[in-house]
DNA sequence: GTGCGCTGTCATATA
DNA sequence: ACTATATGACAGCGC
């Protein structure tokens, strides 16, 4: 039989030439394919990881917002207002947004009421009661502010949340002298991070603690005189604060919104004030690039199909336990119904003979099965140390394959499986032993007999034709040299050794195909797990997304609370609260809060916006 | 009768 | 060159 299609050949299995069957035996062979999936399902892991990851960093985004002297150089102070979708891309914007659900404002656009008030962050901070602060800070600080006044929720916890997403900042920013507005004394946990501007008459730069608190001032006069000279803005846009009594907070801020991402253009309760232009939160930058990140997220969740909702539901499933949303066909119980399915197929297929209760039982054991699977063959393959690839699982090996060197030995076993005797040449089957159907006695002896000749293998018959004087097993399993003194010891005719070495020849690939056979479909086997591994690998990759999701978004309404808690406590020297549209809260590298124009706050949101932009390109 | 899976076999490549 | 092994392809068999 002549082949054409010769050039599909793969070239065969490489670097396994003269490999010792035993090794073949023992599985030695790795399904090599199975790994290229695997590599490309890491790199989308890992770039999913990274996602994650630059996500957590990017909480400590907009380090160039707490670049002071940068800021300076922006004297074209744009008081063009952000539009909802410019401060979505931010991450003030954002957490405007996730204030806005809290609040009164639309949390999905970002539109909030801005904060009117003022407030010294630090001195916030101080001034919550808090049970691991002296009390004396306390009262000093916010005690004032919160004098019959009951905060609607826990301003302590609220700040060390802030606290927490500072410092992660914090480590984030370049700190270097010129960019730390304010320097504090080290050792003070307070002053490090919430160091107060200075309340000097020269750039009017005005603390949250000054303007709130400013009779406490004198407790925090952490401020390097450095920093005094710094240009920060002119005296015109930095308003002295004063010391507050109000308590009012709920009633007048109870809407109000962080500044910039905080201070969109929509006005809370106390919003008569705030009819300016939308300003720019200069808070905003401080989340630019995690909010960024988190909509790109949000956006990749679509792009996948998996909104935050699905997410939430799959998460509630994974929980559970329930699983992945893989294919039915590749889940382990459908595998093991399809295992159980192959067992009784090929316990039935080979009901016929005496090996179903074996290769049954073989199957029902977890992958300990293969060509060699029967328990007979087994025994004589480990008896004589025979060949038989023997797999690792049977969840596909519907072969029954018997080695038939021992199927020789132990003729009654030859019934088992198949026998392809059809290519046997008719001159070359044995029929001189097989009796004339006509003369055949049906005496017991005699049908097996006949059967036993019929499942002889088409080499079995021409051996004995051809008068071998030896088994087939040995022909085909001996060694070389073994062999060739076999074969010496016998005075044997041309046609008997190109039989002898024919059958030697077909008997061993005859083997070497079950062996490739069965590390196809271990190859097969592998690549499903891989495939199910993956899945799953994704599946929990996206249950962490969308924790993270959530985590951020928690942080960014505690924050967002906290900017409209503090920025509405605020007072200027008349006792008014801060017009949200004027003023916005920013946070410096070192922890310290500024009140600044809103301007300036825009301008600084909008050079964040640029600057990611600039270094994807 | 047909389709499918299993198996043996051949041809070829590779070690 | 010979041997062993691996593998695609083909074909027969049984279900």
């Amino acid at each position: 039989m002549t082949r054409l299609d010769r050039s599909s050949h793969s070239g065969g299995g490489p670097a396994k030439g003269s490999r010792p069957l035993n090794s073949l035996l023992a599985g030695h062979r790795v399904a090599q394919p199975s790994s290229a999936p695997g590599s490309r399902a890491s790199a989308q892991d890992i770039d999913l990881i990274d996602i994650l990851w630059r996500q957590d960093i990017d909480l400590g985004a907009g380090r160039e917002i707490f670049d002071y002297s940068h800021r300076q150089k922006e004297q074209d102070v744009d008081k063009e207002l952000q539009d909802g979708a410019e401060q979505e891309d931010t991450w003030p914007g954002e957490g405007a947004e996730a204030l806005a659900r809290n609040l009164l404002v639309d949390g999905e656009t970002g539109e909030s009421f801005p904060a009117q008030f003022p407030a010294d962050i630090a001195s916030l901070t101080e001034a919550v009661p808090s049970e691991r602060e002296p009390p004396g800070l306390q009262n000093n600080l916010l005690s004032p502010l919160l004098t019959g006044t009951e905060s609607p929720f826990d301003l302590e916890q609220q700040w060390q949340d802030l606290m927490s997403i500072m410092e992660m900042q914090a480590m984030e920013v370049n700190t270097s002298t010129s960019e730390i507005l304010y320097s504090a004394p080290p050792g003070d946990p307070l002053s490090t991070n919430y160091s107060l501007a200075p309340n000097t008459p020269i750039n009017q730069n005005v603390s949250l603690h000054q303007a709130s608190l400013g009779g406490c001032s004198q407790d925090f006069s952490l401020f390097s005189p450095e920093v005094e000279s710094l240009p920060v803005a002119d005296s015109s846009t930095l308003l002295p604060l004063v010391p507050s009594n109000s308590t009012n907070l709920n009633s007048t801020f109870g809407s109000t919104n962080l500044a910039g991402l905080f201070f969109p253009p929509q006005l809370n309760g106390t919003a008569n004030d705030t009819a300016g232009p939308e300003l720019p939160d200069p808070l905003g930058g401080l989340l630019d690039e995690a909010m960024l990140d988190e909509i790109s997220l949000m956006d990749l969740a679509i792009e996948e199909g998996f909104n935050p909702v699905q997410a939430s539901q799959l998460e509630e499933e994974f929980d559970s336990d329930s699983g992945l949303s893989l294919d039915s066909s590749h889940s382990p119980s459908s595998l093991s119904s399809s295992e159980g399915s192959s067992s009784s197929s090929s316990s039935s297929s080979s009901s016929s003979s005496s090996a179903s209760s074996s290769a049954s039982s073989s199957f029902s054991e977890e992958g300990a099965v293969g060509y060699s699977s029967d328990s007979e063959t087994l025994d004589l393959e480990e008896a004589e140390g025979a060949v038989g690839y023997q797999p690792e699982y049977s969840k596909f090996c519907r072969m029954s394959y018997q080695d038939p060197s021992q199927l020789s030995c132990l003729p009654y076993l030859e019934h088992v499986g198949h026998n392809h005797t059809y290519n046997m040449a008719p001159s070359a089957l044995d029929s001189a032993d097989l009796p004339p159907p006509g003369t055949l006695k049906k005496g017991s002896k005699e049908k097996q007999a006949d059967f036993l000749d019929k499942q002889m293998s088409r080499d079995e018959h021409r051996a004995r034709a051809m008068k071998i004087p030896f088994t087939n097993d040995k022909i085909i399993n001996l060694p070389v040299e073994e062999f060739n003194e076999l074969l010496s010891k016998y005075q044997l005719s041309e046609a008997q050794l190109s039989l002898i070495r024919d059958i030697r020849r077909r008997g061993k690939n005859k083997m070497a195909a079950q062996n490739c056979r069965k590390r196809k479909l271990d190859t097969i086997l592998n690549l499903e797990r891989d495939v199910e591994d993956l899945q799953r690998d994704k599946a929990r990759l996206l249950r962490e997304k969308v924790e993270f999701l959530r985590s951020l978004r928690q942080m960014k309404q505690k924050v967002q609370s906290l900017y409209q808690e503090v920025f509405g406590r605020l007072r200027d020297e008349n006792g008014r609260p801060y017009s949200p549209s004027q003023y916005a809260l920013q946070y410096t590298g070192d922890g310290s809060v500024l009140l600044i124009p809103r301007a300036l706050a825009d301008q600084q949101a909008r050079r964040q916006e640029r600057k990611p932009k600039d270094r994807r390109k």
